[in-house]
DNA sequence: GATGAATGAGATTTCATTCAT
DNA sequence: GATGAATGAAATCTCATTCAT
């Protein structure tokens, strides 16, 4: 009986955590697809399984839970990636190519892209937002960038021109894509479908030609 | 005082066939600004200098103005631009140069370029506008690019061995153009903020190098 | 060319006379149609040939619009009709019967009968009307019944229990017959609508049954 | 304990069962008086003691609410009404008296009359509400009379030159009692005040008078 | 006088938020 | 804690009325 009674605690204990997971998930999934404004409280209530006012429970108000939703999923992987960077012991050409598709595995490819998407609907009307994104994402983001192409040519292994121009070729494809899976490719036919992984190993090929300092023609292949 | 009668007549002849066109005007901005959803039509109507019930005198709804506002915009040019590309006489190269940097200024720095931005937004909650927007933007597009490219196959110059994905490639830094121009890049101080024709310049280089055959290195530039 | 202007003079006079009466009309018609909150000021005007704008150059309102169609059609022709009480020559029943059915043709039959139903519906809107109504109609009408009656009794013709009750006895058919007009007979296919001028002789007939004093059951048909 | 939180819970299921209830009531009644198009949402809310916004609970809109309001109080009472007329073993005059002072206790002294107003007044506005009425009332009504005025002629004691006249001197007095009671009748001081069953009564007699074989002159009083 | 574009008060309808149960 | 009935502020939309032409 006394497990009986842990077991009972530990799985509402676990209910309640999870609750608000649950709901900024729902809300995630219900803010990229119809935006913000036009998502009802109902909506996420109802997909999250719990009624209209549990959610106020947890969030103060839609705004709240709106701002809580990109909190949430900006969470600093920054930290985690600088440290794989700084292990990373292979050519910058190959470290490029780990890092786009690494991305792609676990951000692009998985809800969290859609926080992109969010902001770019939503910046003029989230200001403080826009620069928390500003701040947690694209700068951290854009740093990663610079320190992987800064490696290539400390390392002789990259020529760059204009290392600002350089970092948004790199970032591009990634906005295209995730644009691609969030709205423009989701009214298109599967087979003519985008596959993602094979469009960032051909960006990267021209983006390391571009780049590499023999320009062989290989993309860095080799 | 003809003259006279006319005159009055004829000014406010020209208010009337000239509202439609301020509200759409209005509409498009506020559309892409603030997305469909929380632009009030009272907004709309007040940024085109007249009350909330003469919006209404030229329509029907708030949905069918944005419908308007999106057909309005999309008033087919490829009509116009498969004609350039038809007399266009100068390599391959320099054509898609050209056809970049002339969109950038037609499309891309105008207002006309926040529809993609609202059609991404919104895509989900307009489908049949979404539909449009594929048949008439995503679909001409496309197909002009892939003209542009297969010419440089044609005549010796390219080589590309996934015409779906090279198209892409063109594609995807005419999206990151956008999107910076109507949200990300909006946050961003003015000293830093990205010139999209010295991108767009960057961006035909490094595509270049890969299709060109020689493979030069100078992206066709030699 | 005196002759012609005068012919213009004439006819303008005519139609800026004659503009304030088809309002009236179209009013009176859509009014009973449709109700008079359901009917728009400007479809009145459209039926009567004219602008919006026109009609409040001749009615200060919606309101006075209404009050004025209910004035125009309610001019006493009761003076007319207890002249033509006082000429009658012949017996009670006849007399009874040639007073239904000619205010069947004069009132019944004609647009003018709408207004009763205009009352009925509106009357709790408009109670200064309802009690001009009263007055004007409500008042006169059973004064004149009465008469009708009261000739019957004092000439040994009829015999009446309760004078106000036979009254409601001849009114009660002539509402059923509007009633019929204006609204329930409408939805009826054509070969099944109720012919009035036979209803009318039918209930004339019962009436005069109970009322005649030999009741010979020939309901005075001799 | 267990009871306690089984009264709130019913106490709480019963408001939200009674609402939509309490609604049609406070529509109808505002409805009849003021016309549909001139009562406010609001007013008919307020009426049944609950918000604007309860009320869109409840009701889809105010057109599905007006529906509705005609439906609850349409249910079909013909059935029962049938069931009388089978099991009643009295003559046809007594039938026909108890048919019509029955109606007045049990349809024409309640707010369900005021349904007939309504259709009288709203049936251009609502047609298919308007041939939904003439299935559910006017057809079973009429087949209701004809059925016992048939059967007074099948027993001998009805002579009925035509029948479908003879229905209309029916229902004629119900109409006008109908009328009168939710419009005309309202702005006549009370000691004036037609008394309905009074009325019904001397009705009935100058109706059997015309209908009774043996033409006594008692109207079948006997 | 006639017009009809423009207005804005007022109606319907939505939905974030509250709170009694 | 959870619910969902109730609320009312705010949005869309209508239409009587005005007024420049």
């Amino acid at each position: 009986m006394q497990a009986k009674a842990d077991d009972g605690h530990v799985k509402r204990e676990r209910r309640k955590q999870a609750r608000p997971g649950e709901l900024l998930d729902a809300a995630l999934a219900l803010f990229v697809e119809k935006g913000y404004a036009a998502t009802r409280v109902e909506e996420v209530a109802a997909r999250a399984g719990v009624s209209k006012g549990t959610l106020f429970l947890y969030f103060e108000s839609k705004e709240e839970l709106f701002k809580e939703v990109v909190h949430e999923n900006l969470a600093g992987r920054f930290v985690e990636w600088n440290e794989e960077f700084e292990r990373f012991t292979g050519d910058s050409a190959d470290m490029l190519r780990h890092c786009l598709s690494a991305w792609w595995e676990r951000i692009g490819a998985t809800p969290a892209s859609g926080i992109t998407k969010l902001m770019i609907s939503e910046s003029h009307n989230f200001p403080e937002l826009a620069t928390y994104y500003q701040h947690e994402v694209m700068v951290p983001g854009q740093a990663l960038i610079r320190r992987i192409l800064q490696r290539g040519v400390d390392r002789g292994e990259f020529r760059v021109d204009d290392m600002d121009y350089a970092i948004y070729s790199v970032i591009a494809p990634m906005i295209f894509l995730m644009m691609d899976k969030h709205s423009l490719g989701t009214c298109v036919p599967a087979q003519q479908a985008l596959d993602p992984l094979r469009f960032i190993a051909m960006q990267t090929d021209v983006l390391l030609q571009g780049l590499c300092v023999r320009g062989t023609g290989d993309g860095g292949r080799g």
